[in-house]
DNA sequence: CAAATTTTTGACCGGATGGACAAACGTTAG
DNA sequence: CTAACGTTTGTCCATCCGGTCAAAAATTTG
């Protein structure tokens, strides 16, 4: 899977590891795992392609560690929506984790959508497998309160979808957020205004029991 | 910018443009631009790479012609909503068509969903006009409606944002949406939840006046 | 320091890919 | 029917790209 295989990792190859991944990251969510080379990576990287490719021998080991270590934390907020707490600031805390990622990942997130976009072709397991597993366990969570009176009813599921759609869209549309709100609305407030208005448009339409 | 220039065009001609057109919107939505090849879009058209190349001059062509198409199709349904009739059936009315949009037109929507996600090299101009005027210019009919307290106040432009999102989502994030939900309600009844869902959170939520 | 090991690089290879071209084939209009 | 025009195809080319290799350079170890 990687270079230097199971021997102990040099000083030089975790450091140099680190690097092309870096790179790699900023490279593969913005150009698509196709549209990228290992060229450019390399120079990103600042180091030849030979180079790289001693420490991974092929492209799509990169790749593939990216997406590996981005799904270990990219279901962290979703995991730690429990049921101890109160369920409004529970689904409060989950929105405005998932905010901040979209905020303080843009790049895992758009490597995320890429994958999603073509098809899921290397994650299709997972998704079916340990994601589809945590959303019916959280969907159930919160199916409970919904039955407790403690929020109004709704679709768990298609709740769940909403929250990730609307934080994502934040980075994955990125371009789209800050030409639509120009160079004055678009500058660090987004994150912000956002965050206010999603508190609305959830907390609000959650409290309301009918 | 397409190969028959500006002759007149010939019934054969017409036709074939549109098969390819048809099966490079396939290609192109799931592989991207630069994930996609003329000889897979020649196939999935049922015909031979200098065949197409006869019609489309260059691949980028084919590409540009579609997008272009997309965008005067995409920004209709904002467009129609219009301050003539009640704000809470207007807006309705608008997320309902686009969340059809995201079930009648997917590869349109993921064709553009893979654009903005590479930074929208080629249509970034449109972005911060054509766009930013329909927005700005629906943004204020919108925070009329709010300042007349017929809907609930709200940052409109994250509104829209976030509209774009949820519905899109079902389009982009397809694959990730019937893995999560499965096979029995993985099935024809998605739209028809997130419907009945998106109904709830944003026209329950925009009724609700502080 | 010197040997052993790790890291870096230039040169190279084979296959994929976008595109050009001319010749063959089909269609249509006079 | 035939000339003109439109369509299709096989072949070819240059470039790009993922990946290899051996040898040089640097680093670590004894």
């Amino acid at each position: 899977m990687d270079a230097p295989a199971k021997k102990r990792r040099t000083r030089i190859q975790t450091e140099k590891r680190e690097l092309i991944l870096e790179a790699a990251l900023e490279v593969f969510s913005t150009h698509g795992f196709r549209g990228s080379t290992i060229d450019q990576i390399a120079e990103a990287a600042g180091m030849s392609k030979p180079n790289l490719l001693y420490y991974f021998r092929r492209k799509e080991d990169i790749h593939e560690t990216l997406i590996q270590r981005l799904l270990k934390t990219w279901l962290q907020p979703l995991r730690e929506l429990d049921d101890v707490g109160d369920p409004i600031a529970e689904l409060r805390g989950y929105i405005r984790r998932k905010l901040e990622m979209a905020r303080d990942y843009p790049r895992e997130s758009r490597l995320f959508a890429n994958e999603i976009l073509q098809g899921a072709p290397r994650i299709m397991p997972l998704l079916e497998g340990e994601l589809k597993t945590l959303v019916d366990e959280k969907a159930a969570i919160i199916s409970g309160w919904m039955r407790a009176g403690k929020i109004a009813t709704t679709d768990p599921r298609h709740l769940i979808f909403s929250i990730w759609a609307t934080t994502q869209h934040y980075a994955d549309f990125d371009v789209q957020v800050r030409a639509v709100l120009g160079p004055d609305r678009g500058g660090d407030g987004r994150f912000h205004d956002a965050a206010r208005f999603l508190e609305q448009l959830y907390i609000d339409g959650l409290r309301a029991k009918p």
